[in-house]
DNA sequence: TTTTAATTTTAGATTTGTCTAAATTTAATT
DNA sequence: AATTAAATTTAGACAAATCTAAAATTAAAA
């Protein structure tokens, strides 16, 4: 199955909105792909006719199973190509997004799993995201917000949400990156704020905005994919 | 200067059939994008508006300095593409055309100049074709058919016109590949067949029509570039 | 030099993906 | 429950790139 590069954007978009809900809405859709919501209706009804989506006139849709499979490979190349973007080609890990949504769209199937290969399978993206294997298959790790990590409990840096350049500033300014393994020391209900640690380094506070922004997981983040 | 991928794969075609002949005719174009001359003519038509190309109704065409530029640039992103896969994916030469054909309208210039860096910037692509810097300056090596070289002066493999399996078991069979140093060591008029010798190899026989589709070169390319 | 053939262009249609404006359906309020 | 507002879909249009069939131009042949 080979699809448009349009399409591939469409599958890509509702695989990610429906993560978060279950059903997605025509507005969220055209919102997250910065286009009009006629179009979205107009690519729903392709995308229905070629079996890859439910979809009930005014009420919502979401991917069926052949959708799925298709976005999630649409998904394990844009990620395999930000991973090689920076770890290869020396880009920084915020300039990458916009030429992975490029490269993404080449259809070779046996360049991306000569690239996968050539990167070492990679778990993750550059952004901390999982990377799905081959089989498609994703590993879900569960990812929270830092601000809901319990006190006293051993995680390490997932991923960045908002990739601002303050943002990072502030993360680059008390050494906390992707991986960074660390502990909330103390949380301060007045505003939210929260003291961590990081291994031999003086404890550091955090607004409640940082830490609603910072990705946190397990430690040992466990091999369950599905 | 952002082109689509059907005005980048037009322009690349001109130029290629532009170096052989001086005008090109919207039949050859049509042939080498295997498409139809009225769409070649619709293309046309809006090339010339967008000044890229010289072009009179009924007698021809060819590219103008901007969409001379155009083209190399799109032959530059195409070799280098080649060479990656070859080099550092690992596939066989003769697989990765169809694949950088999709690569070479990847858009972002700072993807190029940092692929050239990470590759060394390489001098020829998987074939011998010769890849254009980030000038756009393309190094010409005076190319010539085996079958037109001069009998006992050293010359070096670089290219093959015709790949098809075929023609490369013949080559793999004699030990010439691209880059293999030889000399012609006698021409028989009766068929147009070569002996030639490779170093420490016992001379072998060249059919007129293998020697016709190998591309040979000086044995010290000259760093001429324009 | 006519006539015929080949090449090239135009006219009009089609597909994909998008849009605006209007109509329809669903949800929210008074 | 009736009315207003929001969300969604339809209708019709448009740009890019392609096509077929027919017309126009140039080249070749009788």
């Amino acid at each position: 199955m080979k699809y448009s590069a349009s399409k591939e954007n469409y599958l890509k978009a509702i695989f990610h909105l429906q993560q978060e809900q279950g059903l997605v809405t025509t507005n969220a859709l055209a919102a997250a792909l910065r286009t009009r919501p006629a179009s979205v209706t107009d690519m729903l009804k392709k995308l229905k006719e070629q079996k890859l989506l439910i979809y009930e006139r005014y009420k919502g849709f979401k991917l069926n199973n052949e959708g799925r499979k298709a976005a999630v490979q649409v998904i394990r190349k844009h990620r395999l190509w930000e991973y090689f973007l920076v770890k290869k080609l020396q880009f920084g890990w915020e300039e990458v997004h916009e030429i992975a949504e490029e490269l993404e769209h080449i259809s070779s199937r046996a360049l991306i799993d000569r690239l996968d290969a050539f990167l070492g399978h990679p778990a993750t993206d550059p952004h901390g995201d999982p990377i799905p294997d081959s089989q498609g298959r994703l590993l879900v790790r569960r990812q929270v917000a830092l601000a809901d990590w319990p006190v006293n409990k051993a995680m390490q840096v997932s991923g960045i949400a908002s990739q601002t350049t303050e943002m990072l500033e502030v993360l680059q300014h008390n050494h906390i990156r992707l991986g960074t393994r660390l502990e909330i020391k103390k949380k301060f209900p007045f505003d939210d704020s929260l003291e961590v640690k990081v291994r031999n380094r003086p404890p550091v506070t955090l607004s409640a905005r940082v830490a609603k922004n910072v990705w946190v997981t397990d430690d040992e983040p466990p091999a369950e994919r599905r």
